[in-house]
RNA sequence: GGGCCCGUAGCUCAGCCAGGUGGAGCACCCGGCUGAUAACCGGGGGGUCGGGGGUUCGAAUCCCCCCGGGCCCA
């Protein structure tokens, strides 16, 4: 047998409750606990974490939302006995722990990096990550994260690079993976090419800017004008583009005719200071396709040698603009990005004239050795020479520029390893198709994503990262692409004790074609390879193929916004590469944190919340629910007031349960034989009710965290709770727990209260996970209800038959009653605390009537009234008094110096006037003897309710307060007032609800003492006196002022119910 | 420059997909309640629903354009 006995603190403090909760939860391993329960289920759910990036040992708020909102998924479908995969993981490798640790150590370039030896470099990196991996556990830890922090997985380890290599064999397998010339951007000082997000800087920089005459070959001094700011790619210039569409203007100049678009002559002109000049001809873009030219620097460059076949005009629109330059655009493919798309598709050849160290080449001709940027002076000087310069200038423009070394950059073609992923392009959209997505807008973008497929450039010239298991044979060329550790050894090389570089670099392979020495190229992976495998290199595949066989697809993603073109796109990309599917199912977008003002969180723009703050400030409970209530997709605005209101909420959750546990313990309430099932035939109409809404509320949560809604699941918790049960059932409820003896009544009430309260803890464990927890362990387990955690409970299903529409409209209908009948009581100027006679309800329709009937207790109890009448439509309208009052517009003029005589007859015969007028359209008085004649004009006619009558409109219809009073309700009204005294006074003395006391009350007024003496009972109950005596007593004494009387009143703690002194 | 999202009271946000008299909380003012009490309840003031145009009997909601913010690309 259990008995309710718990207790709470007076008032909720999150860090009490969290910190008493981290220690239970640490002391009884109850997440092991929790987690062997779910490992029983044989419904499988495989959650798969985004792997977060160790940059440093603490987190962005926007990352505890992130976890926050997979901590509440993964708790939600282990109580509903799904055995859920919870392996988290971190993203270790990359150019910017690389960066950080070349701080560290003080090292500049590459170079310096080989000099102190990769070997060592590698180690610090690795040992970096990993102290980044401790500190964000433990932060994730202490936000209450149910998740598997013992085996995390972490992508520098060797299984995870020997999964890694298993995709790369597969494409490789599959004729995907190739090697190719890319333009990239490349640091003449590092020597090294850089990924697009390194290049992030960019400074003004100062830069020639010249227009170039290409004579057009078959034509006499006919030429076409292009504009550059980076003279040193003309050597390498193979072609010009034009857009079809832009009209071009052939302009006579010195008698030379030069081709521009249209739109751009007049600019030029100016800028060329070149007055004399004229349009000849307007053609289309289109025309020029094809037309042929020879290139100014022909005889210096040797690489025009073979350039040159190729010189002509080509149609790329998509590389012109009129906004700048001449319309006809210079493409060197091996220095530009869209010129080498473009030379691709038409079949140029790419020639780069700068090497590593951003010096031009043999192929330059004249110009090899010079540096890029040098080059432009004696390349200009030519041109000038060759009359093929039209103008000479130069501009300031943002220029990229190295992040480390803030060298300016160059676009180069180098060659790099690639994923022919645009082949798939198909496949990974019919895949994209068939995965769930919320909200619906994310598959939209991410769809549109994919019609724009690129290949995948694999290969990065770094050292911390998944090197590339490609080993080429220097005699023959052959290619190997190693699988595993097992295909190193099988092709002749020894396993190294680390994967990494510079360990795997010294493995060398012999190959199966010629018998040669084969070398592994030097390159790592880019660092979306990494995570991008999560999906089956987290479960050990291939080593262990048995796992992913058993947990795919993944059932569950879950990341930011910014994710849908990254790890979603990486996730999706290598499934369809290694087993030629989509890896995940459902994906679940969530939003950015900004800060209040709608802006990006930023350290340099001083906007910058350390979650650590939240935590001290708050509390993990109240940023949880906070952040679980904004709508999951959309951006969250930190707001600490929004996080106050959380607070408040959670005060009330406390305060609500403090209630349960204090009566329920008072009565040595038993909830484990008391089940509601008991009480179906005892249910009062507001049980009922909030059983009703309790079920609606569970059907309505479930629903939301199935389709991954979970903000509507943590709110409808909230709504439930403070509205529904705070607000209102408590209140509905409190008389009923107040009585002494054990009453079904009241046993019921505690049955129905343990059922929800139960029930809501559980509803919101997977949000809440430490308040819950507490409140579980006071009401339900020392109780002898339950299991040791909330987290090992059940999730409830919700019962269809228990929800009823018609006794939640019921119970609305009367709560419009209610608050009609507080207005109105309160214009009246009616205390709730006295009682009045009645209420009249007049239903705007009849059906309303019925569904009056359960709540008219409720409804008699709220309103504080002693009959609640229903009546026809009309009836209390019909109460109104007509009255005139006296128009002065329609007066004054008519009746001149008699005007103020027949105001004071107005306002005398208000009544008989309003109704002679209204009745006959005149009224006849006298006014000094005099007979007058009363018109409508004369007076304005108002309708009043009388003064015992104060009317309220409702949604249902007229409310209405009888407040005319007899004798009985003054009386009970003054004893309650008697009452709320003593109890304000108890309270001062901070008397425990179950102590008893001597009361005196003496006073000379008559009403008073009646209504002492006529309530006796009443007030000895309701303030738990033993005696009510008018004679002085000892003990707490104050003078009070009931309705101007002077009332002295005396108490005195005798003794409580145990018998205790 | 393109794709997607957001913009509703002083503040934080529901309502929008399925058009039908604009809501909640906080803050402010007034009143009430008082055995959950540093709690709670009722009332009041406060809105060009970012701006403009269109569809419709009717638009916060659907369509188009623009402005501001966010993410991703170029």
């Amino acid at each position: 047998m259990g008995r309710v006995k718990g207790r709470l603190e007076e008032a909720y403090d999150p860090h009490k409750v969290e910190d008493y909760v981290h220690k239970f939860w640490d002391e009884n391993s109850i997440y092991l606990k929790v987690k062997e329960k779910s490992s029983k289920s044989k419904k499988k759910y495989y959650f798969l974490d985004g792997p977060p990036y160790p940059s440093s040992n603490t987190f962005h708020i926007g990352t505890a939302w992130n976890k926050t909102i997979k901590d509440s998924m993964i708790r939600f479908f282990r109580m509903k006995g799904y055995n859920v995969w919870d392996k988290p993981g971190y993203d270790t490798h990359g150019l910017p722990i690389e960066v950080k640790i070349e701080k560290e150590l003080g090292l500049k370039t590459k170079k310096d990096i080989l000099k102190i030896g990769i070997d060592k470099f590698v180690q610090r990196c690795m040992e970096f990550a990993k102290r980044n991996v401790e500190g964000l556990t433990e932060g994730f830890k202490d936000l209450g994260v149910f998740m598997d922090w013992e085996h995390p997985y972490l992508t520098f380890k060797d299984d995870y690079i020997e999964s890694g290599w298993w995709m790369i064999k597969r494409a490789h397998e599959q004729g995907l993976l190739e090697k190719d010339l890319l333009v990239h951007h490349w640091c003449p000082r590092c020597e090294t090419t850089l990924a697009d997000y390194e290049v992030s800087e960019y400074v003004d920089l100062e830069d020639p800017s010249i227009y170039v005459k290409f004579k057009l070959k078959g034509y006499d001094d006919k030429y076409i004008v292009i504009w550059t700011t980076t003279p040193w790619t003309l050597p390498a210039n193979a072609f010009v583009m034009a857009h079809p569409d832009i009209e071009y203007a052939e302009v006579e100049v010195n008698g030379e005719t030069l081709v521009m678009a249209r739109s751009r002559v007049e600019k030029i002109m100016e800028e060329a200071g070149i007055k004399d000049y004229t349009i000849k001809k307007v053609i289309k873009g289109s025309d020029l396709e094809g037309l042929e030219y020879t290139h100014p620097l022909e005889d210096e460059v040797k690489a025009q040698e073979l350039l040159s076949k190729y010189h002509r005009i080509v149609m790329a629109p998509e590389a012109v603009t009129e906004h700048e330059g001449t319309g006809l655009v210079h493409s060197a493919p091996g220095h530009g990005d869209v010129d080498f798309e473009v030379a691709r598709k038409i079949g140029v050849p790419i020639v780069s004239l700068v090497g590593d160290q951003g010096n031009l080449l043999d192929g330059a001709g004249k110009y090899a050795g010079i540096y890029f940027r040098e080059a432009n002076k004696y390349i200009i000087e030519d041109l000038r020479r060759k009359n093929a310069l039209l103008h000479e200038s130069t501009i300031v423009h943002k220029y990229p520029v190295c992040w480390r070394c803030k060298t300016p950059l160059l676009l180069r073609a180098t060659e790099q390893w690639v994923i022919k992923v645009s082949k798939l392009k198909d496949k990974l959209i019919k895949e994209a198709e068939t995965v769930y997505w919320q909200p619906e807008w994310a598959k939209t973008r991410f769809i549109n994503l994919l019609k724009n497929v690129r290949d995948w450039v694999i290969s990065r010239q770094r050292f911390w990262g998944i090197p590339l298991p490609i080993w080429v044979c220097k005699k023959c060329g052959h290619i190997e692409v190693v699988g595993s550790r097992e295909d190193l050894e099988r092709l002749g090389g020894k396993v190294p004790e680390n994967l990494h570089r510079p360990w795997i670099d010294g493995v060398k392979l012999r190959c199966p074609k010629c018998g040669g020495e084969m070398e592994r190229v030097k390159d790592v992976t880019d660092v979306w390879f990494d995570s991008g495998i999560s999906f089956y290199a987290s479960l050990g595949y291939p080593r262990n193929k048995e796992l992913w066989n058993s947990l795919k697809p993944v059932d569950f993603i879950t990341e930011g916004h910014d994710q849908i073109r990254g790890w979603f796109f990486s996730l999706l990309r290598s499934g369809v590469i290694t087993f030629g599917s989509k890896p995940y199912t459902r994906v679940l977008v969530h939003g950015f944190t900004l800060d209040e003002h709608g802006f990006e969180m930023h350290k340099s723009l001083g906007n910058y919340v350390e979650f650590k703050e939240v935590i001290e400030r708050m509390g993990r409970d109240i940023f949880r629910w906070w952040a679980m209530m904004t709508t999951t997709w959309e951006d969250m605005k930190f707001s600490w007031a929004g996080m106050e209101k959380v607070k408040r909420d959670l005060s009330i959750v406390w305060n609500v349960y403090n209630f349960a546990l204090t009566y329920m313990s008072l009565d040595s309430f038993d909830p484990v034989n008391n089940s509601i099932e008991e009480f179906s035939e005892t249910l009062k109409p507001e049980d009922k009710w909030i059983l009703s809404r309790l079920h609606r509320l569970i059907k309505k949560y479930e629903g939301a965290m199935y389709d991954m809604k979970p903000h509507e699941a943590a709110r409808g918790i909230r709504d439930f709770i403070i509205e529904d049960v705070s607000r209102w059932y408590l209140r509905l409820i409190r008389r009923r727990v107040w009585v002494e003896e054990d009453t079904v009544d009241k046993r019921t009430a505690y049955a129905v209260l343990y059922y929800i309260l139960k029930n809501w803890l559980l509803l919101a464990a997977p949000f809440i996970p430490f308040i819950t927890e507490r409140l579980y362990r006071e009401l339900v387990y020392k109780s002898g209800d339950g299991y040791e955690s909330v987290h090992l409970e059940d999730m409830p299903s919700y019962k269809a038959e228990l929800i009823s529409d018609e006794i939640e409209e019921s119970m609305n209908i009367a709560r419009e009653i209610i608050e009609a009948a507080l207005a109105a009581r309160m214009k009246a100027g009616l205390k709730v605390r006295r009682p009045v006679k009645r209420i009249l309800v007049a239903p705007v329709s009849r059906d309303i009537v019925d569904k009056i009937d359960p709540f008219r207790h409720v409804i008699l109890e709220m309103a504080n009234a002693k009959s609640l009448e229903i009546v026809e439509e009309g009836f209390i309208e019909s109460q109104m008094v007509r009255s005139v009052e006296p128009d002065y517009r329609g007066i004054g003029p008519e009746f001149k110096q008699k005007s103020r005589a027949v105001v004071d007859l107005i306002s005398r015969y208000s009544k008989e006037i309003a109704d002679a007028i209204v009745r006959n359209g005149y009224y006849v008085g006298k006014v000094n003897g005099e007979e007058i004649r009363l018109e409508p004009r004369h007076v304005k006619i108002r309708a009043d309710y009388p003064d015992w009558l104060s009317v309220e409109p409702s949604k249902v219809g007229l409310v209405a307060v009888d407040s005319r009073l007899d004798k009985s309700e003054i009386l009970e009204g003054l004893a309650r007032e008697i009452v709320r005294r003593i109890q304000f006074m108890r309270k001062e003395l901070k008397l425990g609800i179950e102590d008893d006391i001597m009361v005196s009350i003496s006073t000379d007024d008559e009403a008073i003492s009646e209504a002492v003496r006529a309530y006796k009972n009443y007030i000895m109950r309701e303030v738990r006196g033993v005696e009510i005596t008018g004679d002085p007593i000892q003990g707490y004494r104050r003078e009070w002022d009931i309705d101007g009387a002077k009332v002295v009143i005396t108490i005195q703690r005798v003794s409580d119910r145990n018998g205790r002194q």
